[in-house]
DNA sequence: CCAATGAACAAAACCGCTTTTGATATTAAT
DNA sequence: ATTAATATCAAAAGCGGTTTTGTTCATTGG
C-alpha cells in the first residue's frame, strides 16, 4: 500500500494525498475528507523508511546503557526502560534499549550506533562524572539526556535522584543510633552516583562529628559477590592502631541492594547477626532486599518515575528547548526495615 | 559527506562510486582503488536511512519482551539482551530491545513496531503456548525466533531450556529425600515455560509414585510478592481430609528464584526453618538466590548463552534457512545448596 | 576490414515519501 | 472590465543511496 497506489485509486496526485494527510492548508475540505476516508479504508500507512529519508525523523529514541557483566541483579535497567517506554509511547515514540559492550569498545560502538541514525534522541544511563559518551553525543549533535549528572562544561539535560542526600540520611540515621564506625561500600569512583553518595557520606560524618578515619569508603562492583568480598574484609579488619581503640566497623552502608545482600551474607559468615551486631543499609528498594532475612533497610528512589521524566524532558529537548533548564532532581526516602539497629555493645 | 560529493571530488559518477564500493565487477581495479582510498580519506559512510530505503535492510534486530510490572527482580531480560547483543555485534548487527506494554495493548503495539520496519528480524521472549505475537510475526513475514517453544502449527525457529527436565530433576530430588507432599508454585499457565515445567513435575510425581492429590500446582506472578502469598496459603492449608492424613506440604518448588525468595519469607513468617521444616527450590540461579539465607537450591539455565544461540540462529534464519531445523534445546542443572533437605518429621 | 564481444563508465530509473514550485480556475478588488 | 489575489491541485525536485539500462571505446574473431 503505497501513496502512489492510494493517489491512483482516487485519481489525484501523490503530492495532494501527502499534503492532505499532513495537514497542509491548500487542500479542499472535500478532497481531504475523501483522502482520509480512502487512507483508512485501504489501511494506508506511510512507509517509515521513506518517511524517514524525506523528513529525517525516525520516531524512536534509544536508552543506551552498558551492561556490567555479572550485575544482573541490578534491575535499574529494566525499570528505567519500562518507565521510558510507557512515557514515550504517549508521545508516539518507540523506546529502544541498546546495550554497549563493557570496556574500550564502548565508545566506538556508540559511535557506530549513532552513525546508524536509527533514533532521534538518546537517553544515556549510568553516567560517569567525566563521561566520554556525553562528549561524543554533544559533538555529534544528537539530542540527549542523561540519567545522572556529569561534570561537563556544556550544560545538558539530566534527571537524577538525590544521591548525596540519600547517603546523608542513611549515615545520619546510623550515627543517631550510636554507630561511630560506619563503612561505606561504594560503586566505582568514576560513576556519578558513587561520587555524590560519597559526598553525602562525608557531609554526614562531619555534621554528626564522626571520625572519618574510622569510617572507610571502599569501591567495588555493584553486585553481591563484590559486596560480600569487601564486607568480609571490613569485618575482619581491626581498626587503626595508635590513638584509636582497635575494633571493627559496626555498620555497612551499601551503594546498592545487591551489594547489601552480599554484605549480609558476609556478616552471617562471620557468625554475626545482621541488624544487631552489624547494621546493613542498601540502596534501591528492590524486591530482593524486601524479602531478605532480615528485610533490608534501604533507600527508595523511584526509578520507573525517573524513566518517565527522562522521556518527557528528552521530548522537550528534541523540540528545541535549550538543555539548561531541562534538569530534574528527585527526592529519596529511607525505608527503615530490620537490617539496621542501634549500636550493640561488643 | 554524501556519495555525490565523493563522486564529484573524483570526477566520476555516483553510480560508479556506489558500484565500486559494493563490489560490482564492471569497475576497473584502478578506479575501485581510487574510490576506496577517497572514501577512506573523506570518511565517507553511506547514509543509513537512504541505504535502507534502497536496500530494505536496517542492520538491526529487536528483542521484544513484555515487562511484567513489579517483576524487576527477574533479570532474565537483561541477561538475554546481553547475550544477544554480543553475538549480533559479531555479525555487524545491532540488538535493540523493545518493551511491549502489558495487557491488551500488546499486540497493536507490536504491530505498530513492525510497521516501523526499524529492524530486520525479531527475537521474541517470554512466549506463551499459544502466542498471538508468533501468529502476527508469521503473518507479517518478519524473520524471527522465539525464546521458548510454542504450539503453533507452522514451525518456527526457537531456543529453549529443558524446562520439563528441570522440574523433573528437582521433584525427583525432593522425592528421593523422602518428601511426599510437594507443592509447585508455577508461573501463569499460559506461559510456555510454565506448561513444560508442570509437565516435568507431573512426570516426576508419576515415576516416583507420589500422590498428585497431595502435590498441588499453583499459578501466580513470577515475583517475590506473589510467591510469598501463595507459599503462605500452602503452608497454612491442611491436607485434604478423608482418606489422606491431614498435614501441610513439606517442600515448595518455585518457578523462579524470585518466587522462591518470597516463599522463603513465608516459611520464616510461619516460624519454620527453610531447608529443615520446609524445602524450597528456585529456578534461574540468580545472585539473589545465591546470597540468600540459606543459599537457595535452584536450577541453572544459561540465559546469556541462550541469547547467543538466539542471535546465531536468527542470523541463519534471515539468511534464508528454513525454520524447521533452527531449534535448540539447552540442558539444565540442579544446583544443590541449603534451602532444601531431607524430609523432617513433623 | 567489419561486425561482434566485452570492459568501463555514465545516465536514468527507482525506493516512497515530503516539499517546493508551477499552473489553472475562481473570486475579489479597482 | 481588467487585474490582482486566492484556492486548489499537479508537476517536479529533492532526500541519498542502489540497480538497471545505455553509451562509448577498445578488442577480438571471422
Amino acid at each position: 500500500m503505497s501513496i502512489a497506489a492510494l493517489a491512483n485509486s482516487l485519481g489525484i496526485s501523490t503530492s495532494t494525498v501527502s499534503r492532505a494527510l499532513n495537514g497542509y492548508s491548500d487542500v479542499s475540505a472535500r478532497t481531504r475528507a475523501r483522502v482520509e476516508a480512502a487512507a483508512k479504508a485501504m489501511h494506508y500507512q506511510p512507509h517509515p523508511v521513506a518517511h524517514r529519508l524525506a523528513t529525517g525523523r525516525t520516531g524512536a529514541i534509544a536508552l543506551v546503557s552498558p551492561v556490567h557483566s555479572g550485575s544482573f541483579l541490578d534491575t535499574t535497567f529494566a525499570a528505567l526502560l519500562s518507565g521510558t517506554s510507557e512515557a514515550l509511547r504517549a508521545h508516539g515514540y518507540f523506546a529502544l534499549s541498546v546495550v554497549l559492550p563493557d570496556g574500550e569498545d564502548e565508545l566506538p560502538e556508540l559511535r557506530r550506533f549513532l552513525a546508524g541514525r536509527l533514533v532521534d534522541g538518546v537517553i544515556l544511563a549510568r553516567t560517569r562524572t567525566n563521561d566520554p559518551r556525553v562528549a561524543l553525543l554533544q559533538q555529534q549533535g544528537v539530542p540527549f539526556i542523561t540519567h545522572g549528572r556529569t561534570q561537563h562544561n556544556a550544560p545538558h539535560a539530566w534527571v537524577d535522584t538525590d544521591n548525596e542526600q540519600a547517603l546523608f540520611l542513611a549515615t545520619q540515621r546510623l550515627a543517631d543510633l550510636g554507630h561511630r564506625r560506619i563503612a561505606f561500600i561504594n560503586g566505582q569512583p568514576d560513576m556519578t552516583f558513587a561520587a555524590l553518595r560519597a559526598q553525602g557520606f562525608r557531609r554526614a560524618l562531619l555534621e554528626c562529628g564522626l571520625d572519618a578515619a574510622l569510617c572507610p569508603v571502599r569501591h567495588g562492583e555493584v553486585n553481591a559477590g563484590s559486596g560480600e568480598r569487601i564486607a568480609s574484609e571490613l569485618l575482619h579488619a581491626a581498626g587503626p592502631a595508635g590513638r584509636h581503640v582497635p575494633g571493627r566497623v559496626t555498620a555497612l552502608l551499601c551503594a546498592t541492594d545487591a551489594i547489601a545482600l552480599g554484605a549480609m551474607y558476609a556478616v552471617r559468615s562471620a557468625c554475626m547477626v545482621v541488624g544487631r551486631d552489624v547494621s546493613v543499609i542498601g540502596y534501591g528498594n528492590t524486591d530482593a532486599g524486601l524479602y531478605a532475612d532480615p528485610p533490608l533497610t534501604t533507600i527508595d528512589h523511584a526509578v520507573v518515575d525517573n524513566g518517565r521524566h527522562l522521556a518527557d524532558l528528552l521530548i522537550r529537548r528534541m523540540n528545541g528547548e535549550p538543555p539548561k533548564g531541562l534538569t530534574r532532581l528527585e527526592p529519596v526516602h529511607l525505608i527503615a526495615r530490620h537490617s539496621h539497629g542501634p549500636l550493640h555493645i561488643i
